[in-house]
DNA sequence: ATTTGCTTTCAGAATTCACTGAAACTTCCA
DNA sequence: TGGAAGTTTCAGTGAATTCTGAAAGCAAAT
């Protein structure tokens, strides 16, 4: 039978993988989930090497990738005392690591299409036809929903944890 | 001055375009956007070859993502009496596009994770030590917030249009 | 000032993904 | 049955994205 270290390696390998595999679906690279995902299941913060040997990926890659999640906020960087290179951890909250994908995704799908929308319609506003009219409000319907959208993620995004909760729960009840 | 008609074909040009591209942001290809916007703002149905003239593409490219878009349900394929040729027309309520384009995500984005969740909870939830313990753990909390937005899915895909608009605008207000 | 250990950048290679165009297929009509 | 009109498929091509590896940059230690 495989010992419990085994077992362990072999979950958290599949966990690495899919996690990465799921980053595709979603629009995120798929190395970028990858080392997400190990971080995530990592006792404590690893180095780029660690993470290059993991994955059998390029130093370039690794490197690039981790200041990505950086940027994000998805992954802090840390000193430890005596060493000289980084090391990096990964937030493990789930209500934070959900707040901040929110937030970024909200800034790359709804944000522009905000302004493309905005724009249609202004352009259109004063058209007489029926056509153009018909134009106008559909791009008029289209932006007022899709700034609905935007205010419901800025307000999710900001609530704290456990009011979040009750509310899918009443949503859910 | 422009005409009338110009102002608006360069405003659904540029819709058209820039849904395109966004439709890159979201995980949806290009043309399939591309194609979504043109038939959304179409006063009527139209065929195959004026999508191809439109966007500049081939039939085989035109073709595929028409039945695409007809097998998520964005649009509908219509017979004209005395024509032999398919034209197809798009959805264009808003909260439909909306709970279909919801029902399609979820099942490409969040069903998938659930499922690689559980497996590496179920996989790991008789381990010992400390380390697969909290991986264990973290597995497990992962898995209960993905089923949670899971069914929050579920619920605002099969709500009503007016109910849903009441909900946001208590989450809102 | 030089070396050492690590980080950062980036041109080109590799891979992945989307598109074309043409052939095969299907259906309707004469 | 033949053929005209339209649909579907797919091998090959092309474009876009991601990754590598090596060189350059930087700062601490000697």
């Amino acid at each position: 039978m495989a010992s419990e270290a085994e077992q362990l390696k072999r979950a958290r390998d599949e966990f690495v993988a899919q996690w990465g595999a799921m980053g595709s679906q979603w629009g995120i690279n798929r190395t970028m989930a990858q080392i997400h995902a190990l971080l995530m299941t990592s006792p404590e913060p690893i180095g780029t090497d660690e993470v290059m040997a993991e994955l059998e990926i390029s130093r370039g890659n690794a490197h690039t990738n981790l200041k990505e999640l950086v940027t994000w906020g998805l992954v802090r960087v840390v000193v430890k005392k005596g060493e000289r290179r980084e090391f990096f951890e990964a937030e493990k909250d789930v209500w934070q690591i959900f707040t901040i994908v929110t937030r970024e995704r909200k800034k790359r799908e709804i944000d522009p299409a905000l302004s493309v929308l905005n724009r249609c319609a202004e352009g259109t506003k004063a058209l007489k036809s029926p056509e153009g009219q018909a134009f106008h409000s559909q791009m008029r319907q289209l932006e007022e929903f899709v700034g609905f959208a935007s205010k419901v993620a800025d307000r999710v995004g900001s609530m704290k944890h456990g009011f979040a909760i009750q509310m899918a729960a009443k949503l859910l009840g």
